[in-house]
DNA sequence: TTGCGTGCAAAGGTTTTGCATGGCA
DNA sequence: TGCCATGCAAAACCTTTGCACGCAA
């Protein structure tokens, strides 16, 4: 269930759990180390797990603007991230799940009139949250 | 013209002029090294200059899929690149400057509707382009 | 001449890798 | 038992920083 790896280990469960635990969220690789501390998860496991799960098409990686280090994010291929777009404040870090029936026509019409595929599992539309822009302009 | 900066120097120069030359291209910062090999610019120089650049207005940072490195493009605030969404190609790494209307259209949608407000200058919208479609699904 | 900008090298942070050991099947 | 997965530490990588020197104004 965790995926199609020979082995099913305990470190595995354990990584894929949290993901799931925190599926909203775009999670960095020391968080999840972080946040298995004191249950014996090393992090370069916590890494080649990621690797695995992005390969078998559970976790999707994200590049966000600080730049530093990447981020995770539960979302298997059946699951409800698989349709809609996502949103993050750049301001606060927030992540917005969007279904919103206007990306999926400009998706298509990127298609049909420009000839490109959007992959929406691979794109993050960045901006700033309405908390944010209510609470004054970033500076 | 180059920016507000007290010193004007040879290497800003060289960088700034490399970085228009290529302005329809993500360049990390090792190729922009690479680029001016021979003219005696130095990496931390380099860095430094998109940094400033980058404050001032002049360039834009991304983070691109394969997420090593960071990559940086022309785009001063007056000039086209400012008005359009960038489309890159995950397997050829070839980047697509769109205007289109639809995308302004989703733009105020999701504005309107969800409060969000997207800056396209920080998005970049993943996918395969039609090329690569042609020659075959990447593997 | 002044002091910012540069280059080199070292430091800092994230991710990958090598190798012996542990644990699933 | 066989062999994959793990953990540790070292390596690899990108980026930032400290410091003395060079160069623009």
């Amino acid at each position: 269930m965790a995926g199609s790896s020979r082995y099913n280990t305990r470190q595995r469960d354990l990584i894929l759990e949290f993901l799931q635990t925190n599926k909203s969220r775009h999670l960095t690789a020391e968080e999840i180390a972080e946040g298995l501390r004191g249950q014996r998860v090393g992090k370069s496991t916590v890494y080649r797990t990621l690797d695995l799960l992005i390969r078998e098409g559970f976790v999707r990686r994200f590049f966000i603007e600080d730049g530093a280090s990447a981020c995770f994010q539960y979302a298997p291929p059946d699951g409800a991230c698989k349709m809609h777009y996502h949103l993050k404040c750049y301001n606060c870090g927030a992540l917005f799940h969007v279904e919103c029936e206007f990306l999926d026509q400009v998706e298509a019409h990127i298609f049909e009139r420009h000839g490109f595929q959007i992959d929406n599992s691979k794109t993050v539309l960045y901006g700033v949250c309405q908390d944010c822009r209510n609470a004054g302009k970033p500076d």
